[in-house]
DNA sequence: GAGATGATCTTA
DNA sequence: AAGATCATCTCC
């Protein structure tokens, strides 16, 4: 059986992964999240998206994320401890942690498991990379691009194919969205599963990590033309 | 397609 | 001074 197609009127009566989702290991979450969907409506009081019109949702498919552990990982912002950047990384799981990089990019990351229960504290999950599945034309404007009518897989992917990309391309700012509950169901940004099947995963180096390089916690949807950087072997 | 470089600014 | 990036340039 075919699922419905996803439009804007079905991603509107999905609802968010409960937070326990997030309340484990980043690495289980980051997995878990690849597949899903991270959705954006935008309106008369969400962030302007220009001319895009008033009530909109933008979405996408995860395709890519990264795990950082927190209090034990020398790669993460947690790692030096409580700051007024990092702050919502000590809070609850299932809250957006976005912050600003390299002068010019947001990145947008899930906080999880917030306890000492498994010896770190601060875990977060930064998303790296979406399939575009709703909302193309209001991403395009976001993003600064114009698209062909049907575009292909290799123009799509500049859209959403890397953190600060994906970021712009849901408006997505630290000012509007950092802290924000990805479980409420009145969140205009919010994570759920459409049911998709459970996508065969690669595990890798996460991307200019300098201090902590070794560690495989990067995490890829195996074929997606949609992850970031070079296509892989 | 691949590698190098500059932009730009927050944080430690 | 470095950084959980990206667009653009040059040269294969």
């Amino acid at each position: 059986m075919p699922r419905p197609p996803l439009n804007s009127r079905a991603l509107a009566k999905l609802s968010p992964l409960p937070r326990s989702f997030y309340s484990r290991d980043p690495r289980l979450v980051a997995r878990g999240l690849l597949g899903k969907l991270l959705i954006r409506h935008v309106g008369p009081h969400s962030p302007s998206v220009g001319e895009c019109g008033n009530r909109l949702i933008l979405a996408g498919r995860i395709v890519e994320t990264e795990a950082y552990l927190g209090a034990i990982d020398p790669g993460a912002h947690a790692y030096r401890g409580q700051t007024a950047r990092n702050a919502v990384l000590f809070g609850p799981p299932g809250h957006a942690y976005v912050y600003f990089i390299y002068g010019n990019h947001y990145c947008t990351n899930v906080s999880c498991q917030p306890t000492e229960n498994v010896g770190y504290v601060a875990g977060c999950v930064l998303l790296r990379a979406l399939e575009p599945v709703c909302g193309i034309d209001e991403m395009s404007t976001l993003r600064g691009l114009t698209l062909p009518p049907n575009p292909k897989p290799s123009q799509l992917r500049q859209l959403t194919s890397g953190p600060g990309r994906l970021s712009q391309a849901l408006a997505i700012t630290r000012q509007h969205d950092n802290a924000k509950d990805f479980c409420s169901p009145a969140s205009d940004l919010i994570i759920a599963d459409d049911g998709s099947p459970a996508p065969s995963i690669l595990a890798t180096t996460r991307i200019n990590v300098t201090r902590a390089p070794l560690d495989e916690w990067r995490f890829v949807i195996i074929g997606s033309p949609y992850v970031s950087g070079k296509k892989l072997s």
